[in-house]
DNA sequence: GTCTATATTATGATAGAC
DNA sequence: GTCTATCATAATATAGAC
């Protein structure tokens, strides 16, 4: 999570290992900014180099703090993972809130294009995000399966059941709705995930605010054929259906 | 790399720290075995867990040699990672032979759908290899720039050139060549990468062989748009079955 | 070419002072 | 809540026997 972003709402409930008394850490703010500070620089470590690349002396000295001190907020290596996990997949999940609100209420194509839109900003505007979701892909395999799955599994059949949806309305190209989905996430975030080497060899900024709005266009362009753009004579006439 | 493709074609002539005299070695091919039995597991290694977080017994271990073994081959970890990354770029660099031997006879579009055809294939064919890519993306930071830069930027120059070429055509999507180029790249890598996930969540087989043509035929709709299929009237109006 | 020590450093985690 | 030792282990790498 950069500090530039504002997603906060669904912040996480991990296990404190050994929580101080309530009115005790109501006197003592700081060491949630600690907390703060070390769960933010751990997304950035584990993001650059995963669960077992990262070291816990890295993150440390990123946050600025002793190399002991994560034991106090996380109980090992494994729980401040856990919690950056679920910090990232939490602040994506509170990004979907206001769309599904509207569940019922609008087509699911236009329901899946606002959840989409909405991935491709949390993408753009948290760049660590990409690598921890790839990392969490694989690294998963460990004590237990936890909330990840709980939150990735359904996420991905939802999104399944809006793109058979908009198929169904002729709104979106063929396949698998599942397949379609890895086609989706794997090409929104390729390019923040090799920022460095895209920006390096191209003459893309990603910095520029342009290239957010371009990149949600042409996403949405590849796997949504809106009728009326194929025959567009007078802007009305979203027809084929017969 | 897999053992059950074939690419072998444009090997790696990695500097042999130590080389032994050329008559040595003829009568040593046990050898150049160990060798590739070491890199094959570090492309797998490496793969699963990035640069820092393999560790060199465990790829010891895979190959099934002492741990110190591949300092006679390799100089260092490092090393040993150049000669992956090299093994790994140049088994695609070999793929793309064969389609650019036709470049000028065919038209430039025909030229990038073969080209992402193999890159398709190579993808499938050699599961780790994306990963590996994408580590090298980032982790390239160290002591040179050496061959991959070489050769990866290249190839960005060569498909954005590619893709205006087809733009130009009217055959493909608009919008930035390079930036269409991470969009496929990624389209085409991530379930590749998070294999494991996509196996466990969806009905996805990726062993299945029809999956290679479905996810080319899927990737290359995404991109070309055909003239032909926009208008094609006679073929029986493909209608958006309701 | 391959192995068994072994040196050296880095790692995750704990104990205990303040 | 935060720090300074400290421990046990695992890492990369080297030396040298065969």
């Amino acid at each position: 999570m950069t500090a530039s972003d504002g997603q906060q709402a669904a912040e996480e409930k991990v296990p404190r290992p050994r929580a101080a008394p309530a009115d005790l850490r109501r006197r003592q703010p700081r060491g949630e900014h600690t907390r703060e500070r070390i769960l933010e620089a751990a997304t950035t470590e584990f993001a650059l180099h995963g669960l077992e690349g990262a070291s816990i002396r890295a993150i440390a000295r990123r946050a600025g703090v002793s190399h002991t001190r994560f034991v106090y907020y996380f109980d090992s290596k494994e729980g401040l993972w856990q919690a950056v996990a679920l910090r990232t997949t939490s602040g994506l999940s509170s990004r979907y809130a206001a769309p599904l609100a509207l569940r019922g209420k609008i087509d699911d194509a236009d329901l899946l294009k606002l959840l989409w839109t909405e991935y491709i900003r949390f993408s753009y505007e948290n760049p660590q995000v990409s690598w921890i979701m790839s990392h969490l892909a694989r690294e998963r395999t460990l004590d237990s399966k936890w909330r990840v799955d709980r939150d990735i599994k359904p996420s991905h059949e939802r999104a399944a059941h809006l793109i058979r949806s908009a198929q169904r309305a002729g709104r979106m190209i063929k396949g698998d709705p599942h397949h379609i989905h890895y086609l989706f996430l794997g090409a929104v975030t390729r390019i923040f995930m090799l920022r460095g080497e895209a920006e390096e060899f191209t003459s893309i900024r990603i910095d520029d605010p342009a290239f957010l709005k371009e990149h949600t266009r042409l996403i949405l362009s590849l796997f949504f054929r809106e009728p009326d753009e194929a025959a567009k004579p007078a802007r009305k006439a979203r027809a084929p259906k017969g």
